[in-house]
DNA sequence: CAGTTCTGGTACTGACAAGTACCGGAACTG
DNA sequence: CAGTTCCGGTACTTGTCAGTACCAGAACTG
């Protein structure tokens, strides 16, 4: 329990700079297929560094996964257009073009991690899909508050079809979602599930 | 292409031990843990009886998993209750309790696979997917056809939802999935989707 | 019979990568 | 100062496993 004291202090700058390495090659390679060794060149850091501070690769990528999702979505910084459909609309515009390719391709790198453990499985999904679920709870709570969405639908549930549909395409059948498609979803399943006249 | 003549001639036998060997592993380990000297010693058969037959891991998982498809749904062998609901209802129970561990297995074990390549992702998608999407298509498709969906649903896209929902939830949550939970997906989002009042 | 290709089984090669062990040097404590 | 723990970097150990090479025997052709 006694924190030593001498000796040259951990640098926490070195901890971001290992998990953005890691996240990057993610992306870019999959589970598998990231080397700690490539990790530690990409970061310009020695392999006894990252051995250091995470005891294997699994949990060096779990801590640079947990690092993505961030904190739990807030309804003031979600988008406020009027109608449910312009909310949901506003939310799948991609914020930055970078945030987009980045999740698409953790999602995508993911895959192979989800085969490792449930509890890599469990992390990583609430890391990618759960803020995308509670956004969209989020939204759809709201338009039943203010009557757009008749009381008693089941948002809990229909809040789930479009994360589990894109995170579907993107991790199973590895196909690129585009917003339109999305959009569609929403017209057709989504919005008719929460009694919400079809817009035209 | 002369086809030679002498020889042993090969025992096709040892095709079927050896892709229902590969699907049983692959239910239990997944790809990555799958060894080609396991299915060999499961099979009693020797690793060069695999590799004469399949050039490499990759291919022999993917000619197993393509076993599994089987011929595409068709309407005269599909539930016919007299309403979507009940079909619907009658396709998720599963035939066998077999039948169902198995496919359930199957999807668990594939996780890794996907990881692979996008081609051998499309055939395993299309494999444990494609027939349950299909068979919802037909079964929807017939209720319009009889009157009891409005004409004009998108029948194409709801007949997605579920499967989609269902791989998402083995493969990336990782969790089982049960018909009460599948039927309130139904009432809840699937029925309102095609504009099918709701039951009670 | 000889010749060929099959069979299960074992042993081996070759490649790859996780994790460990050091190194010389830097940054701290006392 | 000495002592400690950090740093980047390199070398090494260790284990795994796909794929290959053989073997001795079996099943075929002619």
């Amino acid at each position: 329990m006694t924190t030593s004291t001498g000796g040259r202090p951990r640098d926490a700058g070195r901890d971001v700079a290992i998990l953005e390495a890691t996240l990057d090659l993610l992306t870019e390679v999959g589970y598998d297929d990231l080397t700690t060794a490539e990790v530690a060149r990409r970061a310009g850091a020695g392999k006894a560094t990252i051995y250091r501070r995470w005891p294997s690769k699994a949990e060096l990528v779990l801590a640079a996964v947990g690092r993505m999702g961030g904190d739990p979505p807030r309804l003031a910084d979600l988008p406020d257009t009027g109608t449910l459909r312009g909310d949901l609309a506003a939310l799948f515009r991609p914020q930055t073009p970078a945030d987009d390719e980045r999740s698409l391709g953790v999602m995508r790198g993911l895959t192979s991690l989800l085969s490792q453990s449930p509890e890599l499985a469990e992390a990583a999904s609430n890391a990618m899909v759960g803020p995308f679920v509670e956004s969209q709870r989020l939204l759809m709570q709201r338009a039943v508050d203010r009557g757009e969405v008749p009381d008693g639908a089941d948002v809990a549930t229909v809040a789930r079809v479009t994360p589990a549909m894109t995170a579907f395409r993107l991790a199973v059948e590895r196909r690129p979602v585009d917003v339109d498609e999305l959009m569609h979803l929403v017209d057709v399943v989504v919005l008719p599930a929460l009694r919400v006249a079809p817009p035209g």
